[in-house]
DNA sequence: ATTTGTCTACGAAAATATTCGTACTTATTT
DNA sequence: AAATAAGTACGAATATTTTCGTAGACAAAT
C-alpha cells in the first residue's frame, strides 16, 4: 500500500516486529523480556535496536510517559509479502511453486490445512475459468 | 543428508549456488558474467566469494587446469529446505500454512500449478487416512 | 622475446548489522 | 534527602558481509 522507501528488516529487526505484531504496542523491557525466552539479550542492545528502528520509521513511538510505548508502523502481511519475494527470488529462483510444495512437504499439514488449501484452489479456479 | 555443520550462506553466496546448481560445475568467469545480467559485480569479487565458499566446503573445484572448475557441494533441495526453515521462523513465526497461502495468494498459480498441488494433496490425504 | 590478456591469491577497505558500556535523568524506596 | 531502581540517549567496539585493488604466474598474440 504504500510508497514509502521499503527498507529491509534485519533478522534482529524481525524478532522486535514479531513481538510487536502478536502483543499490541509494548515498552522495550516487554520486548527484551520476550527475546530473551529464546536467546540472551541485552536491554540497552534490544533499546538500541528500537531507538534505531524509529529512526527507520519501521516503529513509532508515545513519548508521554517516561516509559516510551513503541507501536509496529509497518503492517506484518505487507511485510511478509516483500520479504517473501525476496526470498523467494534468493534462494527458490523465483518459483513459488518449488517453495509451496517444499513448504507443504516439510511441515506434514493437517487434514484442516489441507482443506483449508483446497478451498483457495477452488476459488482460484472459479474465478479464474 | 549431512551430519555436516551447516552454515547459512548469505545472499551473495546464494546467488552463485543458484548458477552452480542451473548450470553445471563452471568456471568464475562464467559464474560472474551470469552474475551481471543482473547487476555489475567485479571479477574478483565473484573470484574472493567463491573461493571463501571453498574454504567453507560450500563449493569443490578441480584445479588440473590453470583456470579452476568450481562445483556445489551442497544439495539445492537441502539447502533451500534449510534456509526455508530459517525464514519461516524468521518471517512467519513458523507457520508453513501462512506462507503458502500467502505465496499462492501473491504469485498466480497457473491451472497446471494448482494441478500439481490438488495432486499433491491427494497423495499426502491418501497416505495419512 | 615482449607485450597483452586472463587467472589465482591475498590483504584490506567499505558497508552493514549486532552488541553493549557509560552517562545522565527521573522515579521510587528507605 | 540519600540511596536505589528503571529509563533513555549515545558512542563506540565487534562481528559479519560485500567489494575490490594489486601482485605475481602463466599463456597467447604480435
Amino acid at each position: 500500500m504504500k510508497s514509502k522507501q521499503w527498507i529491509k528488516p534485519t533478522d534482529a529487526e524481525l524478532e522486535i516486529l514479531q513481538v510487536l505484531w502478536s502483543h499490541g504496542p509494548c515498552t522495550v523491557r516487554f520486548v527484551n523480556e520476550h527475546l530473551n525466552v529464546k536467546k540472551r539479550v541485552g536491554y540497552t542492545t534490544t533499546l538500541k535496536f528500537m531507538q534505531i528502528m524509529t529512526e527507520k520509521n519501521m516503529l513509532g513511538r508515545n513519548e508521554k510517559s517516561r516509559t516510551h510505548i513503541y507501536r509496529p508502523l509497518i503492517a506484518k502481511e505487507e511485510t511478509q509479502n516483500l520479504l517473501l519475494d525476496k526470498f523467494l527470488l534468493n534462494a527458490f529462483g523465483g518459483s513459488a511453486m518449488k517453495l509451496v510444495m517444499q513448504a507443504l512437504g516439510n511441515h506434514q499439514p493437517t487434514q484442516e490445512e489441507l482443506d483449508e488449501i483446497k478451498a483457495y484452489i477452488k476459488k482460484v479456479e472459479r474465478s479464474q475459468k
